[in-house]
DNA sequence: CGATAGCCTTGCAATTTCGCATGTAAAAGC
DNA sequence: GCTTTTACATGCGAAATTGCAAGGCTATCG
C-alpha cells in the first residue's frame, strides 16, 4: 500500500476533478489519474464515478476522504516538529547571495529561523557579483553555479524557474508580440555568471532597460517599463506583473551552498546550513506555488 | 513531500534499524536507507543517529514517530472503510478455481466477503482441469494463464511465488542434496495448463509420488514423501515443511480472474469480481508474508 | 590481537514511473 | 446544429527509483 496515493486520493477528492488536482499536487493529470486507478485497485472499491465532468466522490469515498484528512494533520503536526526543532542555534552567521535572493527569499527565511533561534544573528550580504568566501567575506554563499574552487563544501538547494513577465494590461500570445515591446534585464557586461545570461539563451540581443541587481530589473518592469526575465519567486512581490509565454519561454536554474570545506566540522555551522537549505526550498515551493 | 517517506520512517522508527525495516517494507535495506536521507533532508533535520549497529532515534525523532503513527491510524480506518464498504452485494456466484487457489485461498477469502454480505451465497468449484465458462459452469473463474478466447474479460489478480519444500528435518543445501530424494508432483500427462509444468521448467523428470491435485500432493509432502513445488501461500498450512535453495529454485505465476463479456455489464458481478480480486490479493500478500 | 559477523553506504543495470502529446467524448456557446 | 471548450484516457520516450553487489566501518568472539 502506497500512502503517497492518499495523497493523491485528497487532493483529488477536494476538487472532484483530476485537472484541477494535478497543478495543486505538481503532477501531471495523467498521472493522477493512474495513481486514482491503482488505489481504487487496492481497497477493490469505487471511490469516484468518473465522467467527463470530472471525479464524482462516492459514499465510500466521502468517508475515507475524512479519514485522509485527520492522517494529513498528523503527519503535518509531525513535520512542524521538525520545524520547531531548530532551536537551540546560536551565534552569528554571514550569507552571500546574489541579489534576487537575498531580496525576495532570505529576508523571510532568515527572520523565521532567527524567530526559532532566539540567539542567532543573521547577516544578509547582497552581492553583485561571486562571493569570495576565500577572503572570508563570508560565512556561506548562496550561488548559481556549484563552485570549482577545491577547499569549498557545496550542497545543492533547489531548483528555481524563471519565466517571461510582462504589465499585466499586455496582450502577449506569441512571440511575434513582442516585436517593439522594450526589454529589461542585466547590464551585458556585469553578467558575472553565465547562468545570469537568460536573454542570451534565448537568442535575444539589445537590452533597452538594464541594471545589475535584479531587485532595480523588477521595481523597472513594475514601472512599465517593458518586458523581461524574473525569476517565478518573485512574482508574488509584484503584483502589476503577470508571466507570458510561460510554454514558450521557461528557464530553470540552481541555487547551491557553499562553505568553506574547514567549517565542515563546525556542528554549528553544518546545523544552520541544513536548516537554512530546507527553509530555501521550503519557500521557494511555497513562492513558486502562488504563481503556478 | 512524499508520503510514502513517512511511512518508510515509522517502519525504520520502530525497528530502530535499516536491515530490519526492509523486510518488514518489502523493500531493499539500500532503498530504505536513500528514502530516510531524503526526508531528512525535506524537513531539514536529523530524525536518527546513524552508527555500524543501527538507526537510534533522536528526541525530534521520536516525537515524529507519535504523530506519524496516528497518521497511519488514520489511513488504516480510511482503508477499512473501504472494505465494509462491500455490504449490499446479493445474489449466488459459484466461482470456479484450480484446486490450489480453492483449497488455500478461497475459503477465507469468500468466508469474509459472505460474513460482509449476508445476503451473498458464494459456491467454490474446485476443478484439476481449466473451467469451461462457456458452458456456464461457473459465473467466473480463476486461471493461472489468461484465456485467449473472445467473449471473456480478463483481469489481473496478483502474482504468487512457488518454491521448493522438504521436510523441516531435511538438510538440503545445494542441488546435489536433491540426488536420491523422491519427488512428488503433477501427474505429467495430466497437466491441464503449461503454466502448471514446473518441474519441467525446471529441467526435472520423473516424479515418483504424483497427483493432479496441489492439495494431494501437499499432503503427501507433509506426510514426509519427498520434495516438490509448492506454493508459498499454502505454506502456512502445512507447518511440517520449509522451502529449501530459496535463491535457487524460484518460480513466479500469475491468477487471472475471468468472467463472460456480457456479465461486464452487471454491476452486481463487476462490483463482486472487484471486491474478490482485491481480498485475493491481500490474501496471497498476507500468507506470503508470513513465509518469507 | 586478529578474525568474523552485522550494518550501513555507494556504484551500476534494470525496471518502473512520469510527463508530454494525441485521441475521444460530453457539455456549453453561437 | 455546428463549433469550441473542458476533461479524461492512452501511447511513447525520458527520467527517477529500485534492487543487487561490492566496499568500509565497528563491535564481538575466539
Amino acid at each position: 500500500m502506497q500512502w503517497d496515493d492518499m495523497r493523491v486520493f485528497l487532493a483529488v477528492a477536494r476538487v472532484e476533478s483530476l485537472s484541477r488536482a494535478a497543478p495543486v499536487l505538481r503532477m501531471d493529470a495523467a498521472t493522477v489519474g493512474r495513481r486514482i486507478a491503482r488505489l481504487e485497485r487496492e481497497v477493490g472499491a469505487a471511490l469516484f464515478v468518473k465522467s467527463p465532468q470530472g471525479y464524482a466522490l462516492t459514499d465510500l469515498g466521502v468517508r475515507m476522504r475524512d479519514h485522509v484528512g485527520e492522517a494529513e494533520a498528523s503527519l503535518s503536526l509531525a513535520t512542524d516538529e521538525a520545524r520547531g526543532d531548530q532551536g537551540g542555534l546560536i551565534g552569528h552567521v554571514r550569507i552571500g547571495a546574489p541579489d534576487g535572493a537575498a531580496n525576495y527569499l532570505l529576508p523571510q527565511v532568515c527572520a523565521q529561523i532567527g524567530a526559532d533561534n532566539p540567539g542567532l544573528e543573521i547577516q544578509i550580504l547582497a552581492l553583485p557579483r561571486v562571493v569570495n568566501l576565500s577572503k572570508r567575506e563570508a560565512d556561506m554563499a548562496i550561488t548559481v553555479s556549484p563552485p570549482q574552487a577545491e577547499r569549498l563544501v557545496v550542497q545543492k538547494v533547489s531548483d528555481y524557474r524563471l519565466h517571461l513577465v510582462a504589465p499585466l494590461v499586455a496582450d502577449i500570445r506569441t512571440r511575434a508580440d513582442l516585436k517593439g515591446r522594450r526589454i529589461v534585464g542585466y547590464i551585458p557586461d556585469m553578467i558575472f555568471d553565465k547562468e545570469l545570461d537568460y536573454l542570451g539563451d534565448l537568442g535575444a540581443n539589445g537590452v533597452q532597460v538594464a541594471s545589475n541587481s535584479v531587485a532595480v530589473q523588477v521595481m523597472a518592469l513594475r514601472s512599465g517599463a517593458g518586458v523581461g526575465i524574473m525569476h517565478d519567486f518573485a512574482l508574488p512581490f509584484a503584483p502589476e506583473l503577470k508571466r507570458v509565454l510561460v510554454n514558450d519561454i521557461s528557464l530553470t536554474r540552481s541555487f547551491y551552498l557553499v562553505r568553506h570545506a574547514s567549517d565542515r566540522t563546525s556542528e554549528r555551522l553544518t546545523r544552520f546550513a541544513d536548516v537554512l537549505s530546507a527553509a530555501l526550498r521550503r519557500e521557494i515551493e511555497r513562492l513558486e506555488g502562488l504563481v503556478a
